[in-house]
DNA sequence: AACTCGGGGCA
DNA sequence: TGCCCAGAGTT
């Protein structure tokens, strides 16, 4: 496990990297954002905004997607993937709004959860870049790095990474550390081939100093 | 905890 | 071709 001091290190490092790292999804409102978040599920933002891009002309509002058949909307949205349950939870997410909100989107991590297709990591995001309000949304990218550094165990669960994100980083930071995490694990942390040989924090890296001599063996 | 949804991107 | 992707819901 990583000390206090590697941790800040750590988190300076990334942040040299990536100094304006941010939400790459596009939206102009949190109603979009809240859309576009659904969307991204399991899929790259890059293939999202190809189709949030017509999706925001032709839906302005939550009635806009409960007036047209199920089966267009799944025609707009099909080429993400997942796109069944998809639609049907934008649907029911968009009744909720109406319903209960007024048509508009909530603020709180609580209430979003609750929505249809919003689970903790949607929930955070929007709460985070919508409303500035203090998060750390763990995707598989920040779940990947927290574990390869050592911040945390291989063996938790999302919820005990965050809780251990939380614990271990300033409020203050949540959200740039956040966004951050996530460029440093797309672009050089990556799942399948990790940049582990020009990395600056392989001096401090469990997992690519393992890698490192696993190399150097073969 | 494991399984399913799913077309596109990349090696 | 095969494997993975800025997850969530169901069993």
């Amino acid at each position: 496990m990583l000390t206090k001091k590697d941790i800040r290190f750590a988190l300076d490092e990334i942040g040299k990297m990536y100094p304006d790292a941010h939400c790459e999804l596009t939206h102009e409102n949190p109603f979009e954002l809240l859309i576009a978040v659904v969307l991204s599920a399991q899929c790259t933002d890059a293939l999202v905004n190809k189709v949030t891009k017509d999706l925001f002309q032709k839906y302005k509002n939550p009635e806009d997607y409960l007036n047209v058949p199920l089966e267009e909307l799944q025609n707009d949205i099909k080429s993400i993937g997942l796109y069944r349950n998809k639609s049907k939870n934008i649907r029911k997410l968009c009744e909720t709004l109406i319903e209960q909100y007024g048509g508009e989107v909530p603020s709180t991590k609580a209430e979003l959860e609750k929505l249809a297709g919003v689970g903790r990591k949607t929930a955070n995001v929007v709460a985070s870049v919508a409303f500035g309000e203090p998060a750390i949304a763990v995707d598989t990218h920040v779940e990947r790095v927290s574990k390869r550094l050592g911040i945390c165990r291989w063996k938790d669960s999302v919820l005990e990474v965050e809780k251990t994100l939380m614990k271990k980083i300033p409020r203050d930071e949540w959200s740039q550390t956040h966004h951050r995490l996530i460029f440093f694990g797309r672009y050089h942390c990556k799942a399948r081939s990790p940049e582990c040989e020009v990395c600056p924090l392989l001096d401090i890296c469990r997992e690519g100093q393992k890698r490192m001599k696993a190399k150097a063996r073969a």
